[in-house]
Order: C-alpha cells, then structure tokens, then sequence
DNA sequence: TACATAACGTTATATTATAACAATATACGA
DNA sequence: TCGTATATTGTTATAATATAACGTTATGTA
C-alpha cells in the first residue's frame, strides 16, 4: 500500500493553522482555534496531530509538548529532526543542516545498534535573550 | 553561592528508587514506590526529580516522560545528554561517545547561535527485538 | 459493488504536571 | 549564636496533556 498523498478534512484544518503560526503550538490552544471550524474535542486534534507527525508534516518538541510546521520542504518522513529552543524567549528554528544530518544519521553506538531516527533538541540564548 | 553537595531527604528516596530501576521510570510510579517512605503527593515526587535533573542525577526522556538516573559519573549538570531507545522493548541506554558530544558540544548553526544544552533521542530496535 | 482501511464524532477517563499557601529545616555570615 | 535568606517540606486542589473505547461514516481500490 502507498503512503496516503492528501489529507483530510481535519488534517488540513490542524496543518494549515499550524503552518500559519511562526511558532510551536500546544495541542489544546490549536484546538480552542480550530473550534470554529467544527473540531469540537482533543481526540481530534490528536488524531490529526499524530497523522501529520507521522508523515512529516509537523513535528514535536518534546521538551515543549508542542507541535510545529515543517520548514523543510522534502522532510517526508519526520525521522531527523533537530531544533535550536531559545529559553529566553521560547522561540523555536528548525535545524536544517546537512552535515550534522549526515552525522546523526550515520551514527552507530558503541553496542553497533543503529539507529532509524532520531530527535535533537539544542538549548540557548538568541540573539535578542543574550543581549538583554 | 555554591552549588549544594548532599541531596535532601525526599531527593535521597527518590534518587534511590530510580537509581535501583534499570530502566525509566515515570513520575507516578515512582511516586506510588515511594509512599511508603513517606512521600504522599505528586509534587514531592516532581519537586525532587527538579532538582535531581537540575544537579544532573537525574536525566529525563522526554519522548517518554519518564526518569532514568545517570550512568555518567562525571555528569555534574543534565547539559549534554544522548539516548538510544528501543522502540521495540522500550529500553534505554545513555549514550556516552567523547566524539559524538564534543561534535554536539561544538556545535553552532547557521545565525551563529551558540548552545549551553542540548538533548538526543535516538530510536530503533535493539539486536533482541530486532530479531524478533 | 464489496471490502478493507482510514477518518470521524463523542463521552469519559487516564496521565502528567503545577499553583498556591503555610510550615519547617538548613546554611552561613555578622 | 543570632538573624536571615534560601531550600525544602507538606498539603489540597486543579491545570494541562493525552488516550480508551465505542460506534459511525468516508474513501480507495480490487
């Protein structure tokens, strides 16, 4: 079976507020936003959040419980992920760098298990933070 | 002022319950192997997996929501951790690799930034699970 | 059309984590 | 050793995050 190439009703509600937010949302405040559009309980939000984690569309910071678009244009599959988290401001980048992709991807511990994804997620001060 | 040298009494029992465990723990099932030490309440758990994490005893999964104790006996602060996890068995190994954090410690992206932090989840399945 | 699979809707509930307040213990300089 | 700042504790209530379980409806495809 072929991976599924569009979404649905309720996906395309999630994805599109997602998308239009410059920063990672949290399940509930997406829900209280789509609320109008018809999504009445989390089961949904959920439903649609995990679908579009799963091929990609949107991923999690784990460490924020939240959920944001994919900057990166070919990312089909969210198996590498990596994020810059300011914690000053909160503000969240996606890491798009092919050196340290290449490096994580390439990664084999000392037990010689590999590894078919992974998640970084880097702490520090922006720009801004620093020089306040 | 400096940082404090011997844990309290509630740090001490959960630190040592989580110790013991060779794998993650969650904050409930921590909290219900420790209440007949005493500790009655969720925030005496989390307050004392606070402060172990923020010392570096403590390190947690975020993908996971659960707490493992640190194998690294150097690790003074939680600012560099690394995991491989077993989606199959769910188990958890820290990953201590010299080359993986001095790359990870140096690393600085494209705006410059510079990080004081960051934590890796590695996934896959372990030689047992994968045959399976 | 028929069948399998994915998505939906709904209610209830499980799980994870923190707010707010008052009391007690501990470290440490004057 | 007194005073005081800070850390820790205890407690109740509640917030925030996420899933179980059920039945129904839509969709893709042989």
């Amino acid at each position: 079976m072929q991976k599924q190439q569009h979404l649905s009703k309720n996906q395309k509600i999630v994805l599109d507020h997602v998308e239009k937010a410059n920063q990672p949302l949290k399940a509930y405040s997406i829900l209280y936003n789509v609320q109008k559009k018809g999504l009445k309980a989390p089961l949904q939000v959920y439903r649609a959040l995990d679908k579009l984690v799963e091929i990609g569309k949107i991923h999690k910071i784990e460490s924020r419980n939240a959920f944001v678009a994919c900057k990166n244009s070919n990312c089909v599959v969210s198996n590498a992920t990596a994020f810059s988290i300011c914690e000053g401001c909160e503000k969240v980048t996606e890491i798009n760098n092919s050196k340290l992709s290449k490096y994580l991807g390439n990664f084999e511990d000392s037990s010689g298990m590999k590894y078919s994804k992974y998640n970084l997620e880097f702490f520090g001060l922006c720009k801004k933070c620093k020089n306040k």
